[in-house]
DNA sequence: CCTGTTCTTTGATATATGTCAAACGAGCCC
DNA sequence: GGGCTCGTTTGACATATATCAAAGAACAGG
């Protein structure tokens, strides 16, 4: 892309590929995104690729943050597990997302655990190399600030959805969100980030509630559902079902 | 206290007493702690005080975020109101705690409204002074990091508590939680920050399911609880509960 | 193409929690 | 002190949601 020609025309003869790849997926992650080339190209040197397989753990709960970690490619789940055995998921990530920023400046230890739902392939940017950087170059320190606030916000926001009550609102308020968000779009069409099962667990329900909430919607005419894939016909009507 | 002998020694000619007491509060307040006192007497500099009675509004949702806030004295409570009248109370807030800054950095409306419980004064830092502050003098930015991580880290462990299907469960780990901060103890019993309702609200149940609990849980000798004060009889109980 | 595995849907039943209503207690003003 | 309002507790009942169980779908591997 753009950022790739840039970048080659500037340092072409130090720049590896393999750098050159971080920088580009960094550059597309939330939180790195619209930093200058020089800030992104010291990051990425302090920037390791890893993949995991499916059901892989990136990291769990009670463990030491040891840097911010992006979504190359792939699906994970931040979720917490019972002692039962249970798990509940907080968020599901797709490409772009970035994760564990929160415990590592806070340098605390993760709450929730990572986990890989397919083979994926993530960056991970070493806690000393950020630490650096916003030591010397205070522009990060204002992206940092911006997306953190930006998470907070969206948490804020899932706050509100799980305190809804009633099942119906609830899921109509997550359809509504996903319709925001361009990435989880395919032809105006919702596409899951995950099966089925863990988005119910996202919205606090059960995986056959979550069947029957989709169903009593479906039949009201509010959404269509193929498979993994969520049409919604009458906007209007998820909206007074989430109010 | 020590911040304000220091203070009148090194700026005694400038200084007014109400900027002193202020940059006093200020120097308390979780987002503003540990700043360098020129810091704090530049935020002071753009700070307004102001005085709300008991269910004044300080702002509501939907409105632009125009600062900082922060809780010199009283209480007060974040919430979101349904169509219906109903609400649900996310956050109480007493002396010390700050509020608001997640909107005005993100330059969004903000998701919650702010209540007065009680006749209370806050502290009101404006938009424009903490990004000129942020601008020129990067420790801010580094503060403010730290606490938008603590907060963000704080709503993921109150959405996990949230989380808990089972209203036993959820009491159990907020009595844990309020068991550690300090300024919620009184001589080693927590004193609840609000009536009883609200706290329900908080926890996600009706006033009388949580009333129903809490007389469970001390049927079953884990608290004593005498009007808003609960002595907690039986912590490792109550730990058992919550997980 | 079949056969296991995993995910989803559907059904019958149990239960935690909400709702409605009333009694109780505490503080406050006249 | 009486008569308020407001917050809390208790009770009887309704219902949303979970649980248990099993049957279908989708899907991968041989």
């Amino acid at each position: 892309m753009g950022w790739l020609t840039h970048l080659y025309n500037k340092e072409k003869a130090t720049m590896t590929t393999r750098q050159a790849a971080h920088i580009e997926i960094l550059a597309n992650a939330t939180t790195f995104k619209n930093l200058p080339m020089a800030t992104l190209g010291r990051l990425a040197a302090g920037t390791t690729a890893a993949t995991f397989r499916r059901g892989g753990l990136v990291f769990g709960r009670g463990t030491a943050a040891t840097g911010i970690h992006v979504v190359a490619e792939g699906q994970l789940k931040l979720c917490i597990e019972t002692l039962h055995g249970d798990e509940h998921v907080v968020e599901l990530l797709t490409a772009g997302d970035c994760f564990g920023e929160a415990a590592m400046l806070t340098n605390r230890l993760h709450l929730l655990s990572a986990v890989a739902l397919c083979d994926s392939t993530l960056l991970h940017v070493a806690r000393a190399t950020v630490i650096n950087e916003l030591e010397l170059h205070p522009q990060l320190a204002r992206r940092i600030i911006g997306n953190l606030s930006d998470r907070l916000y969206r948490r804020t926001s899932d706050m509100e959805n799980i305190l809804l009550r009633r099942a119906p609102g609830r899921v109509a308020r997550y359809l509504l969100d996903e319709l925001e968000r361009p990435n989880r779009l395919v032809d105006g069409k919702i596409r899951l980030p995950a099966r089925k099962g863990l988005i119910a667990s996202r919205l606090n329900m059960t995986q056959e509630h979550f069947s029957r909430t989709l169903r009593s919607l479906r039949s009201s005419g509010e959404i269509e559902v193929t498979g993994g894939t969520i049409n919604v016909v009458n906007e209007a009507g998820l909206r007074m079902l989430a109010a």
